[in-house]
DNA sequence: CAGATTTATGCAACTGGTTGCATAGTTAGA
DNA sequence: TCTAACTATGCAACCAGTTGCATAAATCTG
């Protein structure tokens, strides 16, 4: 498992309350491990018990439950701990890759609709990592290294769009020679 | 959830006992969608239940428990509703791109042994699946429709792998800038 | 032919992930 | 000023996936 070290790294870079973490899954770290605010209180509550991290009231809480937590050496050795760990090989579960597979089997569905909405979604979604890479990653190459390794992750994402593109093109071409 | 609908798909193209079917899905399919035979005999038994497949003592079974099982009409229309709804979203969760954010955020760690053991591994993965390829899918464009989508399965797989390969490469180049 | 491996099925317990709901204060707009 | 939307946290129940173990026949191997 690796949620708590998503959320630990997410801390390390700022302290933040459980509310902040869930937005910021939802778009960098959620690109690539997503997680529901349920799942993201449920870890906070299991790091502060075991003494990775502490948490107080929020600064800005005013007369509300808010909380920022941050970590703690035990925590921050953990995260070196498990990232010198090697990792589990990633897993590609693709349920429209099933759906072809049912269709070569049944022959009696058009998933051509499909893929050109997944076509229009990947394009959607590499136009707007190519808009975070412009904005943020426009510079040579006069970059701190923490900045180059999250240009590294940005265009993972990117690749990983212009292959599905490639893909799904090419699909659309296999399901039209009928 | 589609667990179920891969092990029909995967029931339709042939009639299987719950042992074959984790066998076939630790190559072909389980590349797209991994299953321990635990989960496999769970479903298969969820499944008898709502009538959408039957088993019955295998022909082959001798004095052994072997059961085969094989899809009611119950199965396959419910195969066709699901693969004609659209498909959730591909989610690409990578516990290794949270390490190169840990990282980042950290600056303690060296992953670029790790990197090159996965280049390693998408190398050897991308061999198999040319070899695949080569085998079974070797002619020009004379191949009945049930065979092209299988080979634009295979063909994802080999995309997934190149694209991997040439990211690896680039981001241990970027860990070597230091 | 004894012992190891493979084929074959399944129970039980646990962990991770999802969904629906409840609560409560804050802010922005009709 | 009332209300709707947003910020913020959390419980409870459920479903999916994993791990360890148990059982038992078939087949291979020294």
């Amino acid at each position: 498992m690796s949620l708590a070290h998503a959320v630990l790294t997410s801390l390390i870079e700022k302290p933040s309350s459980g509310y902040e973490l869930a937005r910021r899954f939802d778009k960098s770290i959620g690109y690539f491990w997503h997680a529901t605010h349920q799942q993201i209180y449920r870890e906070l509550a299991r790091m502060e018990e075991k003494g990775w991290i502490v948490s107080d009231s929020a600064p800005d809480a005013g007369a509300t439950r808010k909380r920022e937590y941050k970590v703690l050496p035990d925590g921050r050795a953990e995260l070196v701990r498990w990232t010198s760990e090697p990792a589990a090989p990633m897993d590609l579960r693709d349920e429209f890759t099933v759906k072809i597979r049912a269709d070569a089997a049944l022959n009696e569905v058009d998933l051509s609709d499909e893929l050109r909405a997944r076509i229009a979604q990947h394009t959607e979604r590499l136009a707007h990592y190519r808009a975070i890479e412009a904005r943020d990653f426009a510079r040579g190459d006069e970059m701190p290294r923490a900045k180059r390794l999250q240009h590294l992750i940005l265009k993972k994402g990117i690749m990983f769009e212009e292959g599905s593109i490639a893909w799904a093109r090419e699909a659309l071409g296999v399901l039209q020679e009928d």
